[in-house]
DNA sequence: AGGCTGTTGATAACGAATCTCATTACCGTT
DNA sequence: AACGGTAATGAGATTCGTTATCAACAGCCT
């Protein structure tokens, strides 16, 4: 049976003060320099609960898992801005379509799909433009 | 000044001998047990590289780094069974012009993308069908 | 052949994530 | 309000993929 404990209130209130994918790491981090006594592993237990939930989001980047809350219920995709982090939620039935219809072209069953785009949001475009180290 | 060395050219002739990504260390093990007595740090930094060049898919699953042998120069995503491995290449044209529009509506540039599909090739579709654990 | 320098490989170091297990505290029951 | 079972917690140890270190080696140019 599953209980309910301020740890994870803390985590899902955390993250929902951010619009960016964060590690549990750096959500670790900030619940600690907030005062807070929570232990790096329930970080951990907690993000993953939430996935499974459908509360949050995750995608692996350079070998660590981020996440981010997001609106639950609803299927969507990731525009993030590799500098900041800020991020986007996007809406592609026309991508979830073509992923299935590719499956099945293929005979493969159960499709799934990764689909995320990067880039620079307008603010870093400009702080990173070419000549502006 | 890039050198030629018999280690890269393992690497990439065990590489091509496969059609499913294979893990760094999946394919040191792979090559030591054919005789050879190339170094893991070796295999890490050739599949990087010929990665890099374009030789070379590489994808995140799980926490490591997998790899596979690409037609070099051609943009393209993958479609890969979730419980053999077995990989097709896909093109997707609508899907890049897709995450370009939708990077450019949001203000962003030099957009990425990440696009995968996962699923159940047809042979694992039936070894996997409920029922048949 | 000689020498410069990029490459290799055994090992150490690193870091994210998970596991262990004694302790804590949530929550339905009384 | 006290009880008790039991899921959840957290400090530390552990696992495992990957990268850094550095002396020895080997490719390539002259």
């Amino acid at each position: 049976m599953k209980r309910h404990t301020w740890q994870r209130d803390a985590v899902r209130a955390a993250l929902n003060t951010r619009e960016s994918f964060v590690s549990a790491q750096q959500l670790h981090a900030a619940l600690r320099s907030g005062g807070s006594s929570i232990g790096l592993a329930t970080v951990y237990r907690a993000l993953a609960d939430l996935a499974v939930e459908g509360e949050a989001d995750s995608l692996q980047q350079e070998g660590e898992s981020l996440y981010r809350a997001c609106t639950p219920g609803t299927h969507h995709h990731h525009l993030i801005c590799r500098r900041c982090g800020l991020t986007v939620e996007i809406e592609a039935d026309a991508v979830e379509q073509w992923a299935n219809s590719v499956a099945a072209e293929h005979g493969f069953t159960r499709p799934n799909h990764v689909v995320d785009v990067f880039g620079y949001c307008a603010p870093c475009s400009i702080a990173e433009a070419p000549g502006n180290p």
